[in-house]
DNA sequence: TATGAATGAGCCTTCATTCAT
DNA sequence: GATGAATGAAGGCTCATTCAT
C-alpha cells in the first residue's frame, strides 16, 4: 500500500530525530532551570510536541535527563580524550583538555550548565548516582591514565599519590566549570588560561 | 525590686532556640535534597514542629533558607578572613584560608552542600540572586584584598590582572568544594593539601 | 495586698471594657473584608489583643460575630422603631423610618457593611440561620405592625396583603441597604429621598 | 473523501461540553455556599471531575468564576434589555424588565444567588472588582437609558435627576434579588408585582 | 505517532483553635 | 486576663504520568 522503493530500512528517521529533538530540548531547558524546576511540558513545548508524546520515546524524566546526559557525555569525552592524547608531556596534555573544554563549550552552549545541573542533582538524589558515577568514572580514568602515563615517563615524581592528583584534576576541572556558569565567558576564558599558566609555570612571583 | 539588669540574655530563649533548630533542620534538609525536593514539612520533622509552625518564624520557605544561608556565611566568612590575614605572604594566606575552610566543613558537616545547593539554585531561580550575589561579592572582595596586596608588597609581578587571579581562586575553591560534595573527607582533606603545594610550589616535577 | 478603696463591684471594668473593644473590631473588620476573609488575628490586632485572647470573652470566631450583630442589631433596631412610632400615617412612617436609618448608619460608619456581610453570610452557612433568622423576623415584624396598623386606619385598602407588603418593605430596606455598600453617601441620600418620595407620592409624572 | 463541509460544530465537542459543566457546577456551588467558602475540590465533584482537571480550562478559581459570572451575565442582560425595549413607556418597561428577570431565574434558579454572592464579595476584594464594575456599569446604562428616553417623551419631569433615579431602579432591583435570595419564589413573585404596581399607580390608599 | 483529557500525589501556605505559662 | 507557641485541617495549585483515541 506504501509506495515501493525505499530500500533498506526506511525505519522512521523521523523518530530518531524527534528522539533527538527531544534530547536536545530537555538539555536546553534543564539547563536553563534546573533538572527539578524543568517541567515535562516545557520540554516538550521546547520540542513542538505535547508532554504525553515524550513518555513514547522515554520512560520517565529522570531517564530522559540521564540519556540526554549520555548522549552529550558520549561526546564531550571522546574530544576530551583525543585532545590530550594528541599531544605529549602532563602539562601540554592538561592545557589541551582544558582548551578542547573550551571548544566544546562553544559548540553546546547550554552543555556545562546542563551536565552542572545533572551532577549537581546527583548528589542529592539516588537515581542520578549511578548514571553519574559512571560519568565521573569515566572522567576519572582519563585523569588517571595521564598522571600514571607522567609518572611512568618521569614526569611526575616516583611516590606521587595518583588518587589525590586525580581528585585535585576534578576539582580544577569542576571549579572551572562552575566558574562558566557564573561568569562571563571572556572571564572564564581568562581563567582557564590563568589555570593552564599556573599547571604550566606555578603560581607566578613578582621577584 | 527590680535592678537595673536586664540587659543581655533575650527575654524567651524558647523562642531563639526553637527558631534555631529550624534554622539548622532547614540547612541540614536541604543539604541533604536540594531546594526544590526540600519540603517544609520534612524540615519541620527534622525540627520536631509542624510544618505550620515554621511559620510562627519565617514567612516562607525562600526566606527561612535565606536566612539560614545568612547565618551560615555570616560565620564563615569571618573565619576565613580572619585565618587569612593572620599571616604574611599570599601563598600562605591562600593556605591559611583552605585550612580554615577544611575546619569549618568539620564544624558544620552539612554547611558546604547547603551552600552549595543555594548558589546552585540561585543561577535559575532570581528569588536568590540578591542574597547569593552579596555572598559571592564578599568572597570575591575577600581574594580581591589578597591579590592586590601580593601585587602592592611586589609578591604577584605587576600587570597581574586582578580579575583573573580573583576568579581562578573563585574556581579553586569552588572546585574543592564540590570535591567535598562527592569524595570522602579524606581525599579532600588531600586534595586541599595538593592545591596548597601547587600554589605554594607550582606543579611537582620528576626531574 | 491590693490597695483598699473600690468599694461596690469593682468587677472588671476593664474586662467589659475590652469585650466591647473587640466586638467593635470584629464589626469594622467583618465590615470590610467580609466574614470569611476575616480572621481572628486581624480582629485582635484592631482591638489591641493576641487572637487567644478573644477566645477568653468569645467561644469561637462564628459566635462573636454573631454577638457584635446582636449588640447593633438591638441598638438600631430600637432607634427605628421608635422613629417610626413618633409620627402617624403610614407613609410618614416609613419617611421616619428611613430617616433614622440614615442617621444609624452616620453614627456607626461600617454598622451597615457589617450587617449586609452577615445577612449575606447567613444564605450560604447554617451557622448564622438562626441568628439570622431572628434578626429578620424582627425587621418584618416592624414592618407587620406598621402595615396592619395602615390597613386598621383605612391607609390602606382592605384586603391589601400584609405578607406582600412587609416583603416589598424588606425588599426597599435591602435595596437601599446594598446600594449603600456600593455608591456614595450622596447618591445613596438621594436614592432615600426618591424612594421616600415614591412611597409618598408614586412615581413622578412629567404631565 | 471529504467535501467541503467542515464549517459549523467545533472539533471538540467533549472539551466544550466539559467546560460548561464545570461553568455551571462553579455557578451552582458558589450559590450556595459563597465565594470564599466555594472550594475548587467541590466544583469539581459537582462536575465528575477531579480539583486538577479544571485547571485545564480555567487558570485559577477567581478566573473560573469570573468566566461564569460573564457566560451569565451575557445572557440576562441581552434578555432583560430586549424584554423592556419590546414595550413602550417607562413603567411598561420597567414591569417588563422585572417580568423578565423572573423568567431569567425561573431558567437559571441559582444564578441570583451566584450573582449576588460574587457583586457582595466585590466589595471587599479587589479582584472582582473590574469584572462586577463592568457588570454594575451595564446595568446601569440600561436604566439611564430607560430614564432618559422617559424624560424626553415628558413622561418624568423635565429636571428629574438622572442619576438618582438610576440608584433608585438599581436599589429596587437590589431588593428584589435579595428577597428572592431568601424568601419563597411565590412570595418573590407577589413583592414583584406589588412593586410593579407601586411604580405604575403609587403606593396604594384606603381612601 | 501524537494528542487531549484526566488523575493523584504532594507542596506551600493560612487559619481557627488550644494550652501551658 | 493575656500571651506565645504549636497544631491540624484545609485549600489552591502544579506536575509527572496514564490512557483512549
Amino acid at each position: 500500500m506504501k509506495s515501493s522503493a525505499r530500500l533498506g530500512r526506511p525505519v522512521n528517521a523521523d523518530a530518531e530525530r524527534t528522539r533527538r529533538r527531544i534530547l536536545l530540548a530537555a538539555m536546553t531547558h534543564v539547563a536553563e532551570v534546573g533538572y527539578s524546576r524543568a517541567t515535562m511540558k516545557s520540554i516538550a513545548e521546547q520540542a513542538d510536541l505535547t508532554s504525553a508524546a515524550i513518555y513514547r520515546y522515554f520512560p520517565s524524566k529522570a531517564d530522559l535527563v540521564l540519556q540526554a546526559l549520555d548522549d552529550v557525555f558520549a561526546d564531550v569525552v571522546g574530544r576530551l580524550e583525543a585532545a590530550a592524547f594528541s599531544v605529549e608531556g602532563l602539562r601540554a596534555r592538561l592545557v589541551a583538555l582544558l582548551e578542547e573544554a573550551l571548544a566544546c563549550m562553544a559548540d553546546h552552549p547550554s552543555m556545562t550548565r546542563f551536565e552542572a545541573s545533572l551532577l549537581f542533582e546527583s548528589t542529592h538524589s539516588p537515581e542520578f548516582a549511578a548514571a553519574v558515577g559512571y560519568r565521573r568514572h569515566t572522567e576519572e580514568t582519563l585523569y588517571r591514565r595521564l598522571v600514571v602515563e607522567a609518572v611512568d615517563t618521569g614526569e611526575l615524581p616516583v611516590g606521587t599519590s595518583v588518587e589525590a592528583m586525580v581528585d585535585l584534576l576534578t576539582s580544577v576541572s569542576w571549579g572551572l566549570t562552575h566558574l562558566s556558569v557564573t561568569a562571563t565567558a571572556d572571564r572564564h576564558r581568562a581563567a582557564i588560561r590563568l589555570t593552564e599558566s599556573l599547571l604550566a609555570q606555578g603560581f607566578p612571583t613578582g621577584s
